[in-house]
DNA sequence: TAATTGCTCCCTCAATTTCGGTATTTACAA
DNA sequence: TTGTAAATACCGAAATTGAGGGAGCAATTA
């Protein structure tokens, strides 16, 4: 019989804890190394326990199950946080996914999801409902998208041209680059910063990076 | 009985056309309203079938998927696009999310998972694979966190200074702004260089924000 | 054909930045 | 006490940039 992978729980209710705990042991390779109501002993206990995979709750007293996550990551980055809640603000999104977490599942998940969850992050992946995933997507886009682009009617080698300055090129380097002479990246520059309503190369590379020009 | 949701198919082998649309014949509130090889007359199809979702694949002769994305998006923004493709790497769900992608199906999805899929679209998510979702993760992650933050060892004046000529100002407004002499920001320019590797200010302002030290 | 747009190049000049120094004060730690 | 780090300030020269002007050429459009 194969080797089970040892998981370990987070969670300060304790019916749920008991559920989980159960479920993990009628469930197929996967084993319950511990549950815990706190992450109070936190490093001592996975280090004890050698788990492979945490099963999270955010809210708990003490350290929350972020803070947790973040603490297990740069302890033993190589196990998996799967993090579970009741909530789904982007917050506590966002921050999960910066802590390292590797999947994100709401508590209204089913439970048989759960062990198909733990599944997929053995398998590399990175388990999420959908709504969660949702609101990745748009976290994300936000992130990325304000690209007002069209707004700034940059020519395309004015976009090559800020693109250069934004690696960090000087006049002489970009015109060196772009095989035209540094009089015509002046002339370029000017209409840049009449375009973007700037005065200055800084001013020009914050702006340009920001709204995502190039 | 309740009205099904229109669906329709843009995929060109037309093996698997041909089985997606007899899977949603048999599904449970869905319809296929039209089913395509290939995205020559998007626009004119979309408006005859009104589907309210797309089940798009990225491979195709002419269009491509994300190309279609892109157009139905900015006609017809309400409709959902679900792509569905036998790549994942990163590029391609990256630009599947920037062309307003509802979710993203690997074609190893067994088939009932698609009609789980378009329920959860129907519900506001975003279905994708696990698999998926990692990518997206990592993807939101590269964008996000590199914050190398503490090598720099940049004192709190010179991120100061340094955050000043991210917002475009000059020497002269930074000085004004924190109340110190031209010539001291002249000092902290100097330092800031030295300690980023950098020798003009463009290429400290996109170290800065690209590496987020402000 | 005339007008416009994008790309190219040149000139001048003032302002700003970059880089090389030096130096003082404060604060904190060895 | 001595040493170090941070912040402050100044000088000066060399280099770069920013803003103003003008102007030619090719391609496109009206």
């Amino acid at each position: 019989m194969e080797p089970k992978t040892k998981v370990c729980i987070f969670e300060d209710n304790r019916h749920l804890r008991e559920s989980l705990e159960l479920l993990l042991q009628v469930s197929d390779g996967f084993e319950c190394v511990g549950a815990y109501a706190n992450c109070n002993d936190l490093l001592e206990v996975i280090s004890e326990n050698d788990a492979a995979i945490c099963l999270m709750d955010i809210e708990m007293p003490g350290i929350n199950g972020i803070e947790a996550t973040k603490i297990i990551k740069s302890k033993f980055p190589k196990i998996h946080v799967l993090i579970q809640t009741v909530f789904s603000n982007d917050d506590s999104i966002f921050q999960a996914i910066c802590a390292g977490a590797s999947g994100y599942l709401l508590k209204t998940t089913p439970p048989e999801l759960y062990v198909e969850a733990l599944r997929d992050i053995q398998s590399g992946g990175a388990p999420m409902t959908p709504s969660i995933a949702k609101r990745v997507l748009q976290l994300f886009k936000v992130n990325l998208q304000p690209t007002s682009d069209a707004t700034y009617q940059l020519t395309d080698k004015e976009k090559q041209v800020l693109q250069q300055l934004t690696l960090g090129k000087s006049y002489k380097m970009i015109a060196d680059e772009l095989q035209i002479s540094l009089e015509t990246i002046k002339t370029h520059m000017k209409n840049i910063y009449t375009k973007l309503h700037v005065h200055s190369g800084p001013e020009a590379v914050a702006k340009a990076i920001q709204e995502r020009l190039v």
